[in-house]
DNA sequence: CTCGTATGGATAGTATAGCTTGCCACTATA
DNA sequence: TATAGTGGCAAGCTATACTATCCATACGAG
C-alpha cells in the first residue's frame, strides 16, 4: 500500500498524513527506494486511532503523541494505564483558595467512603476533582453536588465495566491501547448519552 | 467595585477582561464618567462562570458566548436548554460510511428501548452518538460497546438527578443557567470521577 | 523508452484562537 | 499636583493544526 492508498483507506489527506509523520503520530513506511514506501493495515489502523483521538477525545497532537508513546512502549504495565490516562490526557485545572480545596478535598473523601474507594489524595484525578468542585461552588451552583454520591455510583458503574472489559482482552499489547480508546472515547460516549437521557428525563418530568 | 477590585476578586487579569468584555462574554460596567466605570457582584460572578465553561467545560470564547446568550435570553424555556446543550457546546463528530452510520443508529435504537427512550434520529445529539459508535469499531475496539447499554444506565441514573435538581430551582431565571453549568462541569467531573473510579476498580481486580 | 503522475522529504506559509501590549486622554486618589 | 488606575481601541504575539510549494526521484501506462 502506498500514500495515496493510505490516504483513501482512511480518510486523511496526503499532507496531513505527512504531517503526523513528522509529529512522530505516524511511523514511516517500510522504505522500498529512498524515495518510496509501503504502508500497511496497521498503518491505517494507527491513522484512524489518531482522528479518533483527536476528533472524538479532543486530544492535542502533543497529547496524542505521549499517549501513542505509551502505547507501544513495551514496558507500559497494565496498572500504568491508569497513570497514563492522568497524565497525557486532558484534565482541566482550575487555581483554588486554600479553603475551597479543604472544602473539597472533604466532599470527595466523604464519597470516596461511601463507594469504598482509597483514592491517593495527590493524584491528577483528585487535582481535577477539586478544580470541578470548585468550580461549581464560585459560580454559586454548590446544589448541584448534592448528586456527587450518585455521580461516583455511575462512574463506578462503567469503571467495572470498563476494567474488566479490557482485562478481558488478554495479555497482548492491545490491552494498552484498549485502555486508552476506552478512556478518552468512553468519556466522549458517556457525555453524549447523558445529553441523551436529559431530554429524556425532561420530557417525562415536564410534558408528562 | 473597579476594573482592579473585579480583576482581584475573579483572578483573571485586567487585560483578558478587557477582551472578554470585547468579545461580549462580560456587560460592561456602569459608567459613572466617560472612562470610569463601576461593577458588581454580578460581574465577578458571570466572570467566574466565563472562566468555569473556558478552563473546565474547556468551551471556546465563540461557545461561551452563545451560551451566555442563551442564559440571559428570558424567551429560553425550560424546554430549550437542551436544545442549547446541544448546540453552543463541544461535541465532536466523525465524518462516516452510510454502513457504519446504519449500524451504528441500530445500536443505539437498541440501547434506547432498552431504557424506554424515545429520541429523535436527527438530532445532534444521536449524531455525535453516531460518531463516537463509529470511531470505536473504526479503530478496532468494537468489544468496548458490549457495555453500551450499562452505560445508557450510568447516563440516566445522573440525568435523571440533574433534571430533578434543576427543576427544584425554581422559576428563576437562575433554572437556565443551572442547567447549562449542570451540563457543562458535569460532564468534567464525571468524567474525572469515572478515572478515579477505573484506578479503584483496577486496584481491586489486579493487586487484591 | 518516455512522459505524466506519485512519492518522500524538507521548508515555508496559512488560519484561527486566545490572549497581551501599547497607547491615549482622562480620572480618582494621596 | 504627582501618581497610579481606567475605558476604549488597535496592533501584536504565541501556539496549534494544518497546507502549500519544491525537488529529485520513481513508478507505470503506452
Amino acid at each position: 500500500m502506498r500514500m495515496a492508498e493510505l490516504s483513501r483507506e482512511s480518510g486523511v489527506a496526503v499532507p496531513t498524513i505527512k504531517y503526523y509523520q513528522r509529529e512522530g503520530l505516524l511511523p514511516p513506511g517500510e522504505l522500498t527506494s529512498p524515495n518510496q514506501a509501503r504502508y500497511t493495515a496497521t498503518h491505517v489502523r494507527r491513522l484512524r486511532l489518531v482522528r479518533a483521538l483527536l476528533e472524538i477525545g479532543g486530544l492535542s497532537v502533543a497529547g496524542v503523541r505521549e499517549v501513542l508513546a505509551a502505547i507501544d512502549d513495551p514496558t507500559t504495565s497494565t496498572h500504568d494505564i491508569l497513570g497514563l490516562a492522568q497524565h497525557g490526557l486532558p484534565m482541566a485545572k482550575l487555581e483554588v483558595s486554600d479553603d475551597d480545596r479543604a472544602w473539597a478535598m472533604e466532599r470527595i473523601e466523604t464519597a470516596a467512603a461511601e463507594r469504598g474507594w482509597q483514592p491517593h489524595p495527590e493524584s491528577p484525578v483528585i487535582e481535577a476533582i477539586v478544580g470541578v468542585l470548585c468550580a461549581f461552588r464560585q459560580v454559586g451552583h454548590e446544589w448541584a453536588l448534592d448528586a456527587l454520591d450518585l455521580y461516583a455510583e455511575a462512574a463506578d458503574l462503567v469503571a467495572d465495566a470498563d476494567v474488566t472489559a479490557v482485562a478481558r482482552l488478554g495479555r497482548t499489547e492491545a490491552i494498552v491501547e484498549g485502555a486508552v480508546v476506552g478512556t478518552v472515547l468512553g468519556d466522549a460516549l458517556l457525555a453524549a448519552l447523558r445529553r441523551l437521557a436529559h431530554a429524556e428525563a425532561s420530557r417525562k418530568l415536564f410534558q408528562a
